[in-house]
Formats: C-alpha cells, structure tokens, sequence
DNA sequence: TCCTGACCGCCTTGGAATTC
DNA sequence: GAATTCCAAGGCGGTCAGGA
C-alpha cells in the first residue's frame, strides 16, 4: 500500500495518497468498532458478575452501581479510541508529507532531464556546423602555383626555378656550346673528359675581344632574367597582400557565420526544436540513377500482388527476399535480363554524363585561369596603392624627424610619466616576474586589460602618485615659455 | 490543439562506389 | 584487391517543428 503511493507519478501520488487515508480511516474505524463490542461484552458479564457478587444488596442500589462503572470503563474506551485515532492520522500526515516530498523530488529530477537533453541538443548542433566560406581563391591558386613548382623541382631536380625560369648559361657554357661540336669532330675519340678539358685550356687563352660577343649575350640574358624573376617577386608579394585582405575577410566572415550558427543552435536548443534537414548529402541531380538489381526487378513486378494482400513494406521486403532465394536460376533469368539491360543504359549514361563532367571540369579551370589573371592584375594594383601609401607614411616620418630635430632643445622641460606609466612599470615588473618569456605586445595587452580592472579609488591613487611631477612639469613649462617668448 | 510538411524507419539483395 | 558503405524501390506510420 504504502509502496505503491511513494512510487506513482503526481496523479499516481495523488491516487496513492487518497487510497493511503481510506485504508487508514478503515483501520481506525474498524478499531473503534472493535472497541465498542468489546464495551459492550465487558459492560454485559461485569453486570452478571456483580449480579453473583451481591446477593444481600438491593437490586437498585446493584444496579446503579454496574451502570457507574460501566461508565468509566466505556469512557476510558474512548480515551484509548481517540488516542488511536489520533496516531493513525498522525501517520496519516506523515505518509502525506512522504509523497509530497517524492513529488517534488520526481519534479525537479524532470526539470533537469529537460535541461540536460536541451544541452546535448545544442552540443548535436555545435557539432554540425558547416561554414559556407571557401579558402580564399587566390590562397588555393597560390597553393595550386606551389604544388606545381614543387613538382617540377621534384622532376627536374634540385636548383631548378621552374619550367619556364631558366637561369642565364654564363658566357663560358655559351662559347662551350658552340666549340663543343667543332672539338668532338676534331677529336671523334675524345671522351667527355677530354673535351672539356681541351675547351677550358681554350678559354683561357681566349682574349677579351673574342669573348666580348659571349659576354654580352650573357648579360643580356641575365637582364631579361632578372626582369622576370624580379617580376614573378612582386606579382607574389601582390598576391600575398590580396590573400592577407581577403583571409581578414574571410576569418571575419567564418566567425559571422559561426556566431550566427551558435545563435540558431542555441534558439533551437531553448525551444525544443531540431532541425534534420540537409542531413542526407548533396546528391547531383544529373547524375544518372543506379540500375535496379535483377531481385529488385523482381520485387518491384511482385509488390503490386502484395500490396493487395494488404502486407506493409517490411512484410514486402521479407516476402520477396526469401521467395528470390528460392528461385531457381531459369525463373531468375528473366528479371536478370531485365537487370543487365538496365545496367547497360546505366553504364551508357554514366559515359555520357563523365564526359560532361570532365568538360566542365576543364571548362572550370580555364574559368580559373582567367579568374587568377584578373587576380594578378587586382594584387597589383593593390601593391601599387600600398607602395604609395607607404610612401606618403615614410616621407611624413621623415618630415616630422626632421622637425623634430631642428626644434629640439635640450633645456625642454621633459614630460614627467603619467598614473598610468607609473602603473605600467609596477604591473610589467610583477608580470614579467608571473610569466617569464611572454612577448612585449601580449605584456602591454595584459598591462592595460589590468589598468581598465582597475576601481575608482585604485586609479586615484595613481593619479596622486604622478601628480607632484606634473605639477614640477607644468611649473617649469611656465617658465620655460616665458623664457622662451621673451628671447625672441 | 489541430494541421501541415518534412523527414525517417521499416526491409530485402546485389551491384556500384568508396575506403583502406 | 578486400572490405565496407551506399543506393536502388515501394508506402505507411510515427515524430517533430512551426503556424494558425
């Protein structure tokens, strides 16, 4: 009984409870029921016994006397019913207060479920965050220009620039090519030893005349060189302020989108609400359909039949995959045929639509190719914008320097430091002590994140601490004007 | 609370596609 | 090349979210 309250939900509490005072109000009255025939056989034989006990007594004096104590004994009845009474509904409250408390308990151990399983949902989210922000485009053809040249280094070996970079032959190796023929017919026997051996002697006893045409092919082609490589230097270091701009733009947009997404994930979680969709991959509509299998030919000609037989698709499934293991290979054959002849279109469809896909992916690149000239051609311009902002940025320093030093005057009252230098140079003491190593804009960062920490009463003794020397400075300033305005 | 729409599971075999 | 995973078909019923 008491069991089945505790255990039951609110209703089944509630049930419980009610079920739980009945059975006791029972008890009582049964009790008190007890109780009273027990007075009333007590009342009956004690009125006999008394009867027996008094012969010589008056019948009336016998029987006032049975009455009055029969009287006390039903009263001291009673006493002990209301006691009893009394302790079954006290039990009664205490069974109540039991359920009452296992209701709350139950109640808040749901709150927290539901608070829990509203967190795994926004965990399941977080985990599906997908960003729609590709790498930024002149990074990947970057990365595309590296692999390529590291693969032509690795083909061509080490100290190789590039396929179309060829360093410029040194007017020697020029001369080299054109005597080399002329010695090996001279010299058919002569090994490869011999030769070079014989056109190095040569060389040398070459004047600066004769060497003078070889020299200037040299150095032309070196010029021309030194263009392109010094051309390729700074096409790469355009595209490398784009990809800078364009990785902030991108960092910045995967952080919006990423904010966005935690916001939705959140929102979601709060409400209850999940969302399923995109879940299946990206399917490309035009690819063509598998062919179905010969059993699935089969299937599909048996499903109408059992259909009408009412059988649900599990059933389906079931029925036919066992009637397909069943079958004997002629009963097979023609859904097989059916199944080849399928495959045969599907094969035919899959040839058609890799062909188009190779097209296109040839038709992206050349797209890419003129996208990654387009990019050249915006990194330089972005180069030239940055040389001259650059530029304008020196010449101003320059100027100001230069200002600087004509105007400067060693008898200038220095500025002394102010609260918050004097704060800096306590708190980088005691943070260079806390963490060894750390860099000096990491420092400063931490230095000033402790400034803004700083309260209201904090800062203030700061400022009196540096305020007698901007006192001295503004006093000495004063004069200094003084002195200043009345020399000229 | 009801309605609607989207999505998924059910169940099978065998071949294609992908991964290791 | 082996192992694994995915996909093809059918339609009903259940679940869930969002809106009226």
């Amino acid at each position: 009984m008491a069991t089945a309250a505790a255990a039951g939900s609110k209703r089944g509490g509630a049930r419980g409870r009610k079920a739980l005072v009945a059975v006791l109000d029972n008890e009582a009255n049964i009790s008190a029921g007890k109780a009273a025939a027990q007075a009333a056989d007590l009342s009956a034989s004690s009125a006999q016994k008394k009867a027996k006990r008094a012969p010589a007594r008056t019948k009336a004096a016998v029987a006032a006397s049975a009455v009055v104590d029969d009287v006390a004994e039903l009263q001291g009845m009673l006493e002990r019913l209301r006691l009893e009474k009394e302790k079954a509904e006290e039990m009664v409250r205490e069974r109540d207060e039991v359920i009452r408390k296992k209701e709350e308990e139950i109640e808040t151990k749901e709150k927290e479920q539901g608070r829990l399983q509203a967190e795994l949902r926004k965990v399941q989210r977080a985990k599906e965050f997908k960003p729609t922000v590709s790498l930024p485009l002149v990074k990947s053809l970057l990365e595309k220009d590296q692999d390529a040249d590291d693969k032509g280094k690795k083909k061509k070996g080490k100290g190789k620039a590039g396929p179309e970079r060829k360093k410029p032959c040194p007017a020697y190796v020029l001369w080299l090519k054109d005597q080399w023929t002329e010695v090996k017919e001279e010299n058919p026997e002569a090994d490869f030893k011999e030769v070079s051996s014989t056109l190095g002697t040569k060389w040398k006893a070459l004047s600066a005349e004769e060497k003078q045409p070889y020299e200037e092919r040299y150095r032309q082609e070196k010029e021309a060189y030194l263009q392109v490589v010094g051309q390729e230097k700074r096409e790469a270091e355009a595209m490398k302020l784009l990809e800078e701009q364009q990785m902030q733009w991108t960092a910045k947009e995967l952080l919006d989108q990423y904010l966005k997404f935690r916001q939705e994930a959140e929102e979601e979680g709060d409400s209850k609400k999940g969302k399923r969709k995109n879940s299946k991959k990206d399917k490309d509509p035009s690819k063509p359909k598998q062919p179905m299998s010969a059993y699935f030919v089969y299937s599909q000609e048996r499903r109408a039949a059992l259909v009408a037989e009412k059988k649900n698709v599990p059933e389906i499934g079931k029925i036919t995959g066992e009637e397909w293991k069943n079958m004997t290979e002629a009963q097979k054959a023609p859904y097989e045929k059916v199944a080849r002849k399928q495959k045969e279109e599907y094969q035919k469809q899959m040839e058609v639509y890799k062909q188009k896909k190779i097209e296109e992916a040839a038709s992206l690149e050349k797209e890419e190719e003129e996208h990654k000239k387009i990019m050249k051609q915006e990194a330089l311009q972005l180069l030239k914008k940055k040389e001259k902002a650059d530029n304008i940025i020196k010449k101003t320093k320059e100027n100001r320097q230069k200002k600087k030093q004509e105007n400067a005057d060693p008898n200038r009252p220095k500025r002394p430091a102010s609260s918050f230098l004097l704060f800096s140079k306590e708190a980088r003491k005691q943070l260079l002590e806390e963490r060894p190593g750390i860099n000096n804009s990491s420092l400063n960062a931490l230095i000033s994140v402790k400034w803004k920490e700083l309260s209201g009463e904090e800062r203030q003794a700061w400022n009196a601490k540096a305020a007698p020397a901007m006192a001295a400075y503004k006093k000495e300033m004063e004069e200094y004007t003084k002195a200043q305005s009345s020399s000229d």
